[in-house]
DNA sequence: ACTACATTTAGATGATTTCCTAAATATCTA
DNA sequence: TAGATATTTAGGAAATCATCTAAATGTAGT
């Protein structure tokens, strides 16, 4: 868990998964909507997923990205326990 | 919601959340349940504070925090969007 | 095998973060 | 007002992070 709120921690990175939502992109489309330089988009995909917020499969040249949810699940499950009132 | 992330980044600062879920506490009450040398505790409430996730009101001497979940809840709605199914 | 394309890896740099010690500020009590 | 306690502010060092360019790797098509 420490892993994926240190990867939430960054914009460009909560983006991505932003966009994961919508639909699976190969690294070259994600690069597309953003400014930065392509390595720099790799790099926070290696982050993303070292932190299993995404999984990658290669389909040919591409490499295919999709959000995995559940450690999201999990965060969210510690945002629920700290709203909680007492106990 | 940024800097909720960036201040949920950080270990030490997650658990003086949690410490903070239990009952509110003066910052010398945090500052004893870390080996941290009180400064660093100090900025890090300083940090949470900035965010929005802890309130302080000083009594007397001491300054006691307590949780504010309303950005918590924000960051809760991003999650469970983050998880839904489509659209 | 050669070339083109998609992506990652390596290495460098500047910015940010975390932690420390020392000093300052605020409050209480005698 | 002086001394004690609680906390923050200031300033600095070491570690981590975000980004870049250049080079390497993997795949496809001719």
């Amino acid at each position: 868990m420490n892993d994926a709120f240190k990867a939430l921690a960054d914009p460009t990175r909560r983006q991505i998964l932003m966009l994961l939502k919508e639909r699976d992109m190969s690294a070259g489309e994600i690069a597309d909507h953003f400014s930065m330089k392509k390595p720099s988009i790799s790099h926070h995909l290696n982050i993303l997923k070292q932190a299993q917020l995404i999984i990658d499969e290669r389909q040919g040249q591409n490499i295919i990205y999709s959000l995995n949810t559940s450690v999201m699940q999990e965060a969210l499950g510690w945002f629920l326990h700290m709203i909680q009132k007492n106990n």
